[in-house]
DNA sequence: ACATTAAGTGATT
DNA sequence: AATCACTTAATGT
């Protein structure tokens, strides 16, 4: 396991690294795959070697709403909290990209917090990370419009794909943001016309980052 | 050639 | 901004 190394040696002590890479699995998704759902039980943590992972939230319809991505050097701050107490998801987690990620059985958190500082210090980063991240989305739903979320919605994708054209349908997108393929057809066609993007047919090119 | 899926359009609420 | 109803375009079998 190199690729810990790589991804986490500047976080964590040797020791720490070896224990990760002892009782952890490798796990790896295609882009597409769903890697936890809503209501699961929570039993490993994973922890983003490469690749991208977008977290989603469900309302009663089943319809869904991007939460945010997780990329290299994240975890989900889900299992965190799970270890104290609550056992379900509340989310559903879907690779962006092709990922791998290491699987870490949860009983280990509690463990390590005690164990290593530089665990706790991640964990309790991390947290912060998240919360960072959840109050820039909650920004964007209460105060944007939706084509200023649409264009931001891409830079994200691009951001996090490390890629300037995005693999995607209008419905894709419709999805993610919680309105109709209509809208975002619209709202793409007035973006393609003030030169923000390319409009092809299953993909998108993002000009303005 | 036909069916399916993605995207475009006008009208209505 | 959502929904409906319909058209056109691209792609798969």
């Amino acid at each position: 396991m190199e690729a810990l190394q790589e991804s986490y040696g500047y976080l964590f002590e040797t020791e720490l690294l070896q224990e990760i890479a002892s009782v952890g699995k490798l796990r790896k998704v295609g882009r597409g795959h769903q890697i936890m759902d809503i209501g699961e039980t929570i039993t490993h943590m994973p922890l983003l070697l490469n690749g991208a992972i977008k977290i989603l939230r469900e309302d009663e319809n089943g319809d869904e709403l991007l939460l945010y991505f997780l990329e290299r050097g994240d975890s989900c701050a889900m299992t965190f909290s799970c270890c104290m107490g609550t056992k379900k998801s509340e989310i559903r987690a879907i690779a962006e990209a092709d990922t791998e990620l290491v699987m870490v059985p949860v009983e280990k958190m509690n463990l390590w917090m005690g164990k290593y500082q530089s665990w706790q210090e991640f964990v309790l980063n991390s947290y912060h990370i998240r919360m960072m991240e959840l109050l820039e989305t909650v920004d964007t739903l209460a105060f944007m419009k939706m084509d200023e979320r649409l264009l931001k919605h891409l830079q994200d994708k691009c951001m996090v794909n490390h890629d300037e054209v995005v693999q995607t349908t209008h419905q894709d997108i419709a999805n993610d943001l919680n309105t109709s393929r209509v809208v975002v057809s619209r709202l793409l066609k007035k973006l393609e016309n003030e030169d923000k993007i390319e409009m092809h047919r299953n993909h998108i090119k993002v000009l303005d980052l």
